[in-house]
RNA sequence: GGACAGGUGGGUGAGUGGUUAAAGCCAACAGACUGUAAAUCUGUCACUCCUUGCGAGUUACGAAGGUUCGAAUCCUUCCCUGUCCA
């Protein structure tokens, strides 16, 4: 049975620390969910997931999946759990970012996504019921609806025409969940879009309240906007959104600001950044940004981070890892990504912490708003 | 000893009289990255100076000379490398 339990509110800061019960595992909020686009955290094994960083629930993507394998593919499979081995939950993103990223490959209309597949050219149509279909043949737990998030900027009229799409795919999607996959057991979560309008972002918010989903999700943030502008359009929506559901900012955010987004009443999170960064070579540590291809670190025999347990900076030097980096070898890949997502990990498990304990203001406070 | 081929910036490798301080790639250095078309992308990469400009000067394509208004590019000699023949 798919059900939000909140467990303590931060009376200073609206943060919330809560438990999502899933037919996939408790998961304990405030959560940060790595990104496995194609069934895969990039970088890392699954055996690494359950392991080392106790992560509790990943993403997957409808548009990539959906292109290759096929989720029909998956279906016959076992469903995305088994076809990769996670036994934990799942959240899978529409496409609607996908609508986003790909924009010249694509054409909105009413009806859905007329768009060609980055692999090969071939046309294909997302419609918000086909966009459910595929994620329920893919086995996921948490659905998201087919939304257009809006480059940045966007003029109020074209971000009030494409909310209005927005919410019309949401009704769509979400009455379509109900007649095939509506078991209890799974979500579908609608997305509040508006661009960086609040009267948009309050009229999107109202509208998707009426569906009565089992949690609401703030899109369309971090597409180029000034910082504070995507922390002001969530604070001005969280308090909109209904107390027992979770809340989900859709890719965010940096180390530091995380805990301003949990600060601001979210619940869920999820965000590249950790391994594209491990990837390219930026490290996140309890002091600060590490650019591990840096000459300064040739002969640094420390730890990325002192403060960190995980199993890289248990065992590895930064010259060893820059080394790595360097040379191309494809452990560092794995070895920076299993880092950067630890810490990203232990910064939500602290966040809950401090919130169970009644000490989330001063959290806050220390953690200030320098990179970290 | 002889016959060919060739010597270009940290490496590789284009260029064969003038938009060439010299393509591209690699290395090096720096930067970007936010629901992943990303193990990607961008910039710098001879030295000096300033009014920081598609600025000025200096040095540079094995060495030294020469031809020319002008040479990495043509000529001469020398040095070196590779392959083959004695």
């Amino acid at each position: 049975m798919f059900r939000f339990e909140l467990q303590a509110v931060c009376a200073a800061t609206g943060a919330r620390a809560g438990v999502l019960h899933t037919s996939h595992g408790e998961i304990e909020t405030p959560v940060f969910m790595p990104v496995g686009t194609q069934a895969a955290v990039k970088g890392i094994l699954a055996r690494d997931l359950l392991g080392d960083l106790d992560a509790k629930i990943i993403l997957g993507n409808t548009y990539h999946l959906y292109l290759r394998p096929g989720h029909e593919t998956v279906r016959k499979l076992g469903g995305l759990h088994r076809f990769m081995a996670w036994p934990r939950a799942i959240l899978t993103d529409s496409g609607g970012f996908q609508v986003f990223s790909l924009d010249a490959l694509r054409k909105v209309s009413d009806e859905g996504v007329l768009f060609r597949s980055h692999l090969n050219g071939d046309p294909h149509l997302f419609t918000p019921e086909s966009t459910i279909d595929v994620q329920l043949a893919l086995g996921s737990d948490i659905m998201m609806v087919l939304d257009e998030c809006l480059a940045y900027p966007a003029s109020h009229e074209a971000a009030r025409v494409s909310m209005r799409r927005t919410v019309a795919w949401a009704r769509a999607a979400v009455a379509h969940y109900r007649r095939h996959g509506m078991d209890g057991m799974r979500a579908c979560f609608p997305i509040v879009q508006g661009s960086m309008y609040p009267d948009l972002r309050r009229e999107c918010t109202e509208q998707l309240l009426e569906l009565e989903a089992e949690g609401y999700a703030i899109g369309g943030l971090s597409v180029g906007e000034p910082r504070a502008l995507s922390l002001e359009m969530t604070e001005i929506t969280t308090p909109q959104l209904p107390r027992e559901k979770p809340r989900y900012v859709m890719g965010v955010g940096m180390p530091e600001e995380l805990p301003q987004y949990v600060a601001r009443g979210v619940d869920m999170m999820d965000c590249v950044l950790p391994s594209r960064d491990a990837r390219n070579g930026r490290l996140y540590t309890s002091e600060g940004r590490v650019s591990i291809k840096q000459a300064q670190y040739k002969d640094d025999p420390a730890p990325v981070d002192a403060r960190c347990g995980c199993y890289t900076c248990q065992n590895f030097s930064r010259a060893y890892l820059r080394h790595l980096f360097l040379a191309g070898e494809i452990s560092y890949a794995t070895l920076a990504t299993l880092h950067n997502l630890r810490r990203y990990l232990d910064i939500m498990r602290e966040i809950r912490q401090a919130i169970l304990v009644g000490k989330f203001p001063e959290y806050l406070k220390a953690a200030g708003s320098g990179p970290r």
